[in-house]
DNA sequence: AGCAATTTTGCAACCGGTTGCAAAACGAAT
DNA sequence: ATTCGTTTTGCAACCGGTTGCAAAATTGCT
């Protein structure tokens, strides 16, 4: 069935490996032969085959693209960043499907048998330990939206969790609410960890603005929308920030359904700026976080890593900034 | 570093071929040698590389995913169970994005320079040529999501988009509309076109009700909403099948906007069921689509036509039914 | 113990490419 | 025409496995 490099060398009239040299780069071939070889090619239909190559040049230019959120709708733009982004290096993303588990030893070995040249862990909620199981195994890795610390045994991209929850208290702290919150996602994500400690951190420093803390059990609607409903039993705070912006949707859901207008009653602050939030019919206030190049520079450093294996761990933070739109009060003044 | 089938057998003291045979499955081994082998393995930390073997069995396992739509909600609900379906039977998902291509030629090259097994074509928008370049290049094929017809010659996976646009009309008539509409998504698409035909068939016998038709310039939010929003500066229907769910948000978006009410000004039933139509804020009464079924079939399809390369091409359509919600008046008595 | 039938084993060739090396071909200069 | 330096070419070994085949080892029986 399919067609080899013998059989084009053989119809072209040269040796297999004058076939090999014209469709490498940069190897030495004369005029003449690349055009008989070329013409024999394609009338067989030729096209050299990248797993056969990959046993001897040590690449096959997959990389392995491993995530456990096929739930929140921001992954989809993740996704299509990161595979756009990794077609257009000429590389080819082989997608996990992490489900429910967090022990990376089966993603490990099976990454291994497929020789990727290199990994991408794309989570928010992943501890380190999972990226660095990759590493351990001698895999080029980097971690994408995951935790900053300062001496990282792995390649980490994203944003300063902590900054975020920081800058969410100020924004917050500047329209002059007096009993916020924080609506996390799970409590055992480290984003989530990270962005709780920065919004308290924030607040440390006003103790006249009353603060609580809570958990939903995912970063989803229903979880956004469950815990929100459970708080508005009680007496809810002024404005919220919520963990991220499917949260934030879900909490909104809620208050609408309470009776409560949005941002008069409660204001709501997210966090992604996901294509939806920008929805006319949902108009978040949330802080933005840049997508395409954290996905961008998730990219380059694997790349550079699968250069250069032994290059020294970096973490690459992006700014993010506060997007005014509808759910929280504008600025007084 | 990658510790190889020699290594093993030389630890072991026994020949490659008797490595080769303890990892291979129904392959003759003696207990005796096969626990030497498993010994000298773990000590070693051998796992059999999937890309060499791949070279004589002449299966890699690998199954290009080729999509083109990475901005409908829905399609993050697809690729998980896409994903988690091909794993569960030891098969890896290669993921192509075809952003706006709409020529085969690249993806075909590049899946079978990557000796993928199969491959799942997941789009309701490209044409059944698309799909069937594969197949002429011998790859076993199947289009989920695609456009039955009567000789295929590829595989199919879906629903009948014919018979959903006649059930979308019937529920318009059924709730007493007079005046109803079809807003489409492109209209190049061929689920578009069909839902299209069969929605106009239907009403075809019943003359007293006036029918249009209109078309967005895609399956988004954004283009959902323009459409409508255009429709609402003359006189608008009074209820509308939307392409598909996100195409009906859109619209809900702007029937909002245009200080109308659903479902008592305007009426809308949507197609897919995605998970956010069941939001409940959002509340769309719409065609359930059965994802899991018709991901599965599609998986079980390529499996078999891998194992028997001339098995005839098939179509699967599964049955769709209406989910009624809040934006569709209840049915009268 | 002896023999045939069966199972297990290693050899060697192969899958589809790449690449170091030496020989062959080429080109320029004398 | 000869020589020398450079480029191009093919040979053969290799990447990490699998597998047909024949030899070796084991098993079951008498």
């Amino acid at each position: 069935m399919a067609v080899t490099l013998r059989d084009v060398a053989h119809r072209a009239g040269v040796s297999r490996s004058a076939v090999s040299r014209t469709f490498t780069e940069g190897a030495s071939v004369s005029a003449k032969t690349r055009a008989k070889v070329e013409k024999a090619a394609t009338e067989l239909g030729y096209s050299p085959n990248a797993i056969a190559s990959s046993l001897t040049t040590g690449r096959t230019k997959l990389i392995g693209l491993v995530s456990n959120n096929f739930h929140n709708p921001i992954f989809l733009e993740v996704f299509d960043l990161f595979t756009r982004g990794l077609q257009d290096r000429g590389l080819r993303p082989l997608l996990v499907n992490l489900s429910h588990e967090t022990d990376p030893a089966n993603s490990v070995r099976m990454l291994r048998q497929y020789s990727v040249d290199g990994v991408i862990v794309a989570s928010s909620t992943l501890p380190p330990s999972f990226a660095e199981a990759f590493r351990d195994a001698g895999m080029p890795v980097v971690h994408s939206f995951g935790r900053y610390t300062t001496s990282p045994h792995v390649h980490v991209v994203g944003i300063d969790n902590i900054a975020c929850g920081r800058m969410a208290a100020e924004a917050l702290i500047a329209r002059g609410h007096r009993r916020v919150a924080f609506l996390g996602g799970p409590e055992n994500a480290t984003s989530t960890q990270d962005r709780a400690r920065g919004f308290l951190e924030a607040l440390a420093s006003h103790p006249e603005i009353e603060v609580s803390i809570s958990y939903a059990t995912a970063y989803s609607f229903d979880a956004g929308r469950a815990e929100m409903a459970r708080l508005l039993e009680g007496t809810p705070a002024e404005a919220f920030f919520c963990g991220d912006d499917v949260l934030s949707i879900g909490a909104l859901s809620a208050i609408q359904d309470a009776g409560l207008r949005v941002p008069d009653d409660i204001g709501i602050i997210g966090l992604n700026d996901m294509a939806m939030a920008r929805w006319q019919n949902i108009d978040l206030t949330t802080i933005r976080q840049p997508l395409a190049e954290i996905i961008g520079a998730s990219i380059d450093l694997v790349v550079a890593t699968i250069e250069r294996p032994d290059r020294h761990p970096e973490t690459r933070l992006f700014p993010c900034r506060v997007i005014e739109r509808g759910t929280l009060r504008p600025l007084p003044g």
